[in-house]
RNA sequence: GUGGGCGUAGUUCAGCUGGUAGAGCCCUGGAUUGUGGAUCCAGUUGUCACGGGUUCGAAUCCCGUCGUCCACCCCA
């Protein structure tokens, strides 16, 4: 074959892709039972709209953008991320009118050219959720209660919660001149990179694996949030723990993207290996201002698809009923014209029926059916023709019964779902 | 962008210090002329990633390209 999939993509099919769109399902489940409605913005922006918010120095924009120009020479760019886009959204259609807050979930894939690696792609999947128009702390933990209760319901109880406080505009800007001063001091003992990231992103520094014996000497932002900022952290974290979520205070956590202010938290899981944050999140008080609307303070998060993928076992336990499958077997053409006609019976009244037309023996026919997984084979023969009724085999028990084409759809009904365990 | 491992059948892999390519699974047919999941028998499957070099001879050694995996940077 001459074609290949495109560096660091992947194509979801078969069992794979089953397991993904019921992990999806039940994600979705959950946002909707906090309130949140899904918004769908375009897979591609206006370049300048990540080249403002997520950050000029930042490596999403100077290396990771899927950057191109379209007929009219408009710069636009696949979406590296959907914080901003949702904001856009919501300033662009005027949500900030309604007043109150807004609740927005989304899912969907996410575009960074970055050199594929174990839960790493270019093309990756994020399903996040974004709460605009209040500064309360109370939903903070409502957001990071909300991520946790995801993995929760595929039964982690286990993960930690890592969180943060990155300040506001003011008592970082202050923090991080005082941090610089600081690291010029220790320079003769810092690495290149720490170096040269005291001038371009200090905090940074904290992320270094060589320059741990300077990294304690640090001060923390923690130390340094203004009034305002501190009295956030800690409420926030007062309500967590009422709320029974366990978290660890990380002064050295740090977010990639310029908009956070305040909270910044991250769920991690050690299994997952290098790359082993399974959702990150925070608070964007700067976002909007910085897109040209008023200021509205916001929260939210996002949760790689891929990463819970790879920490999920093949088999899900079923808990949502799954209707009764029917495979026809047929002969020739005008059994499988009988067929066609008795699977659309069974269709409406809510049934999966599969018509097999490969005219292959009978042998394969089955095979395919009990390797597929259908709950029972239904012949469609001469015999059956003649007789106006189909053998009915179930794939299980390996029973056969006949049943009269007029009662097929009652049997199943009465049959009811299987697959409830 | 940097570093390392690996590219052989649809798939998982074997193939020694160079001598002209193999196994399991899958698939197809049969034992069972209309009955799957078990067993047995038979059969098909290849640009040895691509391009160049060394050699009488390269899947094997060397170089380059591409892909893939892992790590760094960074992030989901």
């Amino acid at each position: 074959m001459k074609f290949k999939k495109p560096r660091g993509t992947q194509d979801l099919l078969g069992k794979y892709m089953e397991k993904w769109s019921s992990v999806e399902e039940r994600i979705t489940g959950i946002l909707r039972s906090y309130g949140y409605l899904e918004i769908r913005t375009p897979i591609f922006e206006v370049s300048d709209l990540f080249v403002r918010t997520v950050g000029e120095s930042s490596d999403i924009v100077t290396k990771e953008m899927y950057m191109f120009k379209d007929k009219k020479g408009r710069r636009l760019t696949l979406r590296p991320e959907n914080t901003a886009p949702v904001m856009r959204a919501y300033l662009e259609n005027g949500l900030q009118r309604q007043g109150g807050i807004s609740r927005f979930y989304y899912m969907g894939p996410m575009f960074r050219y970055d050199r594929p690696q174990a839960g790493r792609y270019r093309q990756f999947h994020q399903i996040g959720a974004e709460a605009i128009g209040t500064s309360n702390p109370a939903i903070d933990a409502e957001i990071i209660n909300l991520s946790m209760d995801i993995y929760r319901a595929f039964g982690f109880s286990s993960l930690q919660v890592r969180l943060n406080s990155v300040g506001c505009m003011k008592c970082r800007g202050e923090y991080m001149g005082f941090l610089r001063e600081k690291l010029e001091e220790y320079k003769p003992e810092l690495c290149d990179d720490c170096r040269q990231r005291t001038d371009t992103n200090p905090l940074r520094v904290f992320d270094c694996k060589t320059c741990v014996s300077v990294k304690e000497k640090l001060p923390t932002i923690t130390d340094h949030l203004c009034e305002e900022c501190n009295e956030h952290f800690e409420k926030l974290c007062a309500i967590l723990k009422q709320m029974g979520v366990d978290f660890v205070i990380d002064p050295l956590l740090v977010r990639g993207l310029d908009y956070y202010t305040k909270t910044a938290y991250e769920i991690v899981c050690p299994e997952l290996g290098a790359q082993n944050a399974l959702c990150g999140g925070g608070r964007y008080d700067g976002l909007a201002s910085e897109l040209g609307g008023v200021s509205i303070p916001a929260v939210g998060f996002s949760a790689g698809m891929e990463r819970l993928m790879q920490i999920l076992p093949d088999e899900l336990d079923k808990s949502e009923t799954t209707m009764t499958r029917a495979y026809f077997v047929v002969f020739d053409d005008k059994c499988s014209i009988q067929a066609m006609v008795l699977a659309d019976r069974l269709r409406s009244a809510g049934f999966v029926a599969y018509v097999d037309f490969s005219m292959r023996s009978i042998k394969k026919q089955l095979k395919s059916a009990s390797t597929r997984g259908y709950d029972y084979a239904v012949f469609v023969g001469q015999k059956e023709i003649e007789d106006k009724e189909v053998t009915l085999k179930n794939m299980e028990s390996g029973d056969q019964v006949t049943v009269s084409f007029e009662k097929l759809v009652s049997y199943f009904s009465e049959k009811g779902v299987v697959g409830i365990e």
